[in-house]
DNA sequence: AAAAATGGCTACTCTGCGGTATAAACATAC
DNA sequence: GTATGTTTATACCGCAGAGTAGCCATTTTT
C-alpha cells in the first residue's frame, strides 16, 4: 500500500536505513509506472490505454500497478498534475530572476516553452484528456492552471506600467499567451519539421510581439 | 443503407418526388445524430461516450444510429472532418474578397474564430480526439488542415511582399496563427467571463500584432 | 386489400477491460 | 532452518458497451 503517503514516511520514522531505500525504491517504481502510462496515454489516449498495456510495457503485470496507484484514474490525475506543475514551477523560478518584465517574460517563454517541449507527454495529456478527470481532480488542477495564468498575468500588468509592455487587458492577454505556450505541446513533434529550439525562439518572438508597443522597435 | 450517397442519388434520379423528399429527411436524421454525438463527445470525449447515450438524447435506439452511420467511428470522423472543413471553407470565403494583406488577415481571424466559436463542439473534438481516428481518416484531417495552413500562409508571404507584414517565416508564423485561433475552441467558454465578441476582438489584436511590422501603428 | 418494401425496436451476443481474491515467491528475522 | 512479513503473479469476476439478428409496425405498390 504504497499509495499512502503516510504510511512511507511512518516507515521511515520508525526504522531508519533500510527503511529509507525501499521507500525510495518504491518512489522509482511509481515514476517509472507514471513514464510508462503517460508515453501510452499520449499516444493512443487515455480511454484507449488498457492496464495490461503499461504493465506490458514494464514486464510487470496489473496488480502490480494497482499497489502503487489505486485506480486509472489515480494515474491520469498524476500526470496531469505533473505536466502543469512542471509549468508552474518552471515559471516561478523564472519570475523569481530579478530583471525588468520584458527580460522576465522572456526568460519565462523560453525556459516553459522548453519545459513544455521536454514534457510533451504529460502537457498534452494534460491539455486533451480533462475531461476524464474526476471533477475533484480536475477542480485542482485548474486551480494550478489558473495561478499559472494569474501569475503571467500579474508579470503583464507590470510591464504595462513600465510601459514596456501595450496590452489592453493583462488578464486576457495571459491566457493568449499560455494558450500559445500550449500550443506548442499539441503540435510539436520530435524530429519533425523544425527543431525544438526553433520551436522555442519563434514562442519567443511572437509573445513579444503580442505584447509590444505600437511603434517599439523588433525584439 | 442511407450512408452511401451512391444509393441515395440512384433513387432520386429513378424516381423523382418522394425519394426527394425521403433523400432529404434522411440527410436531416444524419444531421441530427452528428449534432447529439458531437455534443455529448465534447461533454465526456470520444470513448467515454456510449452509443446508447447518444440515442437516448434523440429519444431513438442504437440500431437507428447503425442504420445511418456504419460504425462509431464514422461518427466521430464526420465531426472532425465538419470542424476542419466549417474552417477552410470560411477562410477561403474570405481570401476570395478583394482587399489588402492586412485586410483580407483581419477579415480572415474575425471569420474564423467566429465559426470557431459557433461550433466550438466539432473543433475541440477534433483538437482533441485526433488520436482515436483510424489512420485513414487521420491522413485526410491532417490534410484538410494542412491545406488551411498552407492558405494561410500564402496570405502571410502576400503581406510580407507588400510590405505589410513582418514575418521571418510565412509558414511557422502561419501554424502559429492557426494554433492561436484553434486555442479559441480549447479554452472559451460559453457564458464564461467573456463574450464571443471579446474573444474574436482580442483575436484580431493578438494576430495583427504578431505580424504587424516594427515601428507601425497599433490597429 | 394483399403483397412488398421500408424503418425502427427488442433482445441479444461477445469481447475487452477495470478491478480483486488468493496463492506463490522472495526476503528478512530469529 | 523455520517463522513472519513483503512483493509480485495467477486466475478470476462483473459489467459495460460495440455491434447484430430478427421481429413488428407502418407505409407503399399494384
Amino acid at each position: 500500500m504504497f499509495y499512502q503517503r503516510e504510511d512511507c514516511l511512518e516507515k521511515v520514522k520508525g526504522k531508519r536505513g533500510t527503511a529509507q531505500l525501499k521507500h525510495e525504491i518504491a518512489a522509482y517504481k511509481r515514476r517509472r509506472i507514471l513514464e510508462e502510462a503517460s508515453h501510452l496515454f499520449f499516444t493512443h489516449g487515455y480511454e484507449a490505454t488498457t492496464l495490461d498495456s503499461v504493465a506490458e510495457q514494464l514486464h510487470v503485470t496489473k496488480p502490480f500497478i494497482y499497489s502503487y496507484y489505486k485506480n486509472k484514474g489515480e494515474l491520469l490525475y498524476e500526470i496531469c498534475q505533473t505536466g502543469i506543475q512542471l509549468s508552474l514551477t518552471v515559471l516561478e523560478e523564472a519570475l523569481a530572476v530579478e530583471g525588468t518584465a520584458t527580460e522576465q517574460l522572456k526568460m519565462v517563454v523560453e525556459r516553459v516553452a522548453r519545459i513544455i517541449i521536454e514534457n510533451q507527454r504529460y502537457i498534452s495529456v494534460y491539455l486533451r484528456e480533462e475531461k476524464s478527470l474526476d471533477l475533484e481532480d480536475a477542480r485542482c488542477i485548474r486551480d494550478l492552471r489558473h495561478n499559472f495564468d494569474l501569475q503571467l498575468s500579474d508579470l503583464l500588468e507590470k510591464g504595462k506600467r513600465t510601459g514596456e509592455f501595450d496590452v489592453q487587458h493583462a488578464s486576457r492577454t495571459a491566457i493568449w499567451v499560455s494558450g500559445l505556450l500550449s500550443w506548442i505541446a499539441l503540435w510539436y513533434h520530435d524530429g519533425g519539421r523544425w527543431s525544438a529550439t526553433e520551436v522555442v525562439m519563434d514562442a519567443i518572438t511572437m509573445v513579444m510581439k503580442m505584447v509590444r508597443p505600437a511603434g517599439a522597435a523588433r525584439g
